[in-house]
RNA sequence: GUGGAUGUAGCUCAGUUGGUUAGAGCACCAGGUUGUGGCCCUGGGGGUCGGGGGUUCAAGUCCCCUCAUUCACCCCA
């Protein structure tokens, strides 16, 4: 009776060397990032309340339908959680982080889950690197979000991203230019396909980003003749902070994000190598979400990063940088102080491989030349007067080093390698 | 969630109109070298042909279901 042999669920992955290598550059590179801009580091937990989540937007497919929601053994009603935003902020009323009266900057890195059909780049747990900015009505913050972000997907590589931005107004001018959305659409309801009919009232610039209506999405009313002038000032202010950082970004009238927290500014930022997936990271401003969690309203702008969406998009694999990487092989005989001597380096801080199937000196240096760069070879003649052997395994040259002088030669062949 | 494609060894793939014990390259292991890797030679291990069911004398090959991956939608990171 074999039994079931066990798989990774549905759109989850194990990350396997050297990809786990390549996440944990990842989450060095974006961290260390926001540090220069003075965002600290938040963990939040993957499992919320889910009422967190609830008021993100009635017509998401994130909220509606893509969620990992369950009812625990004592009746707790929980989500795994889709992203990031809505927890931080959470985490920001709960712990009274808005008290300060200085803008709060927070950044996170983690899993974030969603029940949706997995493809190339589009996973059921992906991982999100973002930051949020609290505090702040400026479009000094706006901009700084999205700088930063640009910063750290320059950083990884990734050349010419595609930037588009919109502003989707505020609570003087949105409800006049969601009226005339409204009005628009409802005399054209008939040609509108399934969805846009079903979100039609409620959530009327979602129809602007459908791809089904194209025709009459294009002559529908602009957000750019409702905004009041606040809107106007903010969203001109914001893409020209960007473009004085040498940034391009362009403005593209029909993004909209699906979130329903987002005030004003919305961005979106692709790349031609990802294909169907649109985004490398998104985000806006949401002045209104921590009103909508019962805690105060405080303004706030931040974004998330896929983290398999940026390395996927790399024209280049990250490629590990070659370690000096010490082997120890032994001769018969000789197998413990091969042992002894290893665990020596490894506490004087040298990476170090030794055998540990007895095998035979060939055997021993043929794994070396695969993962080592120098082998020290203990026992025989040389062990007996106090000698090692260390073989370059790059060079093909060895030398007999007295064992108490090994450290200081292996450190300065470390130097040599290194210059 | 909708529609299409794919699924053979650790990896990349062959496998002809269904027909004996399912192959190659790379990788891995051993020997050729009593204490020395990378090249070469010889040999070796490894596959319920994604899984289940069906048609047939006979199925990797045909049919159905299922799982997984992938592409286009949908949507997002």
């Amino acid at each position: 009776m074999a039994g079931e042999a066990f798989q990774t669920a549905r759109g989850t992955r194990d990350v396997l060397w050297p990809d786990s290598w390549q996440m944990e550059q990842m989450r060095e590179l974006t961290l260390s990032w926001a540090r220069r801009y003075g965002y600290e580091l938040i963990e939040t937990p993957i499992l919320e309340k889910s009422g967190v989540f609830l008021r993100l937007g009635e017509a998401t497919d994130i909220v509606q339908h893509e969620r990992y929601r369950f009812v625990d053994c004592s009746g707790d009603d929980l989500t795994l959680r889709p992203e990031g935003t809505a927890a931080v902020a959470r985490a920001f009323l709960q712990h009274g982080l808005g008290d300060r009266e200085e803008p709060v900057r927070l950044c996170y890195f983690g899993p974030m889950f969603r029940r949706e059909r997995p493809e190339a780049g589009r996973f059921r747990q992906h991982t999100q690197f973002g930051a949020e900015l609290y505090g702040s009505h400026s479009p000094l913050a706006d901009a700084e979000v999205i700088l930063l972000a640009l910063s750290v997907v320059d950083a990884a590589g990734l050349t010419q991203p595609e930037a588009r931005i919109n502003s989707i107004g505020c609570a003087d001018c949105r409800p006049q230019y969601r009226q005339a959305l409204i009005e628009y659409f409802s005399e054209r309801e008939a040609q509108l396909c399934d969805d846009c009919q079903a979100r039609l009232h409620q959530n009327p610039l979602r129809l602007l980003d459908c791809k089904v209506d194209v025709a009459i999405r294009e002559s529908a009313p602009d957000v750019e003749s409702f905004w009041c002038n606040a809107c106007r000032d903010h969203i001109h202010a914001v893409m020209a902070l960007i473009e004085e950082a040498g940034r391009r970004v362009v403005r593209d009238r029909h993004l909209v994000r699906g979130l329903d927290y987002y005030t004003r500014t919305v961005f979106e930022v692709g790349h031609p190598r990802l294909g169907s997936q649109v985004a490398l990271f998104g985000g806006g401003r949401y002045d209104g979400l921590t009103a909508s969690l019962n805690g105060p309203a405080v303004p706030a702008v931040g974004f998330g990063m896929g983290i398999e969406r940026l390395l996927s998009a790399l024209p280049q694999p990250m490629t590990r940088p070659v370690t000096l990487r010490i082997y120890v092989a032994h001769l018969p005989g000789a197998e413990r102080d091969g042992y002894r001597l290893a665990q020596r380096l490894r506490a004087e801080g040298l990476e170090t491989d030794t055998d540990l199937l007895d095998r035979s000196l060939k055997a021993q240096l043929k794994d070396a030349g695969r993962r080592a760069r120098l082998a020290v070879i203990v026992g025989g003649r040389e062990w007996e007067q106090g000698a090692v052997v260390v073989r370059d395994l790059s060079r093909g040259e060895q030398a007999t080093v007295g064992t108490h002088e090994l450290l200081s030669y292996l450190r300065t062949k470390i130097q040599e390698d290194r210059g």
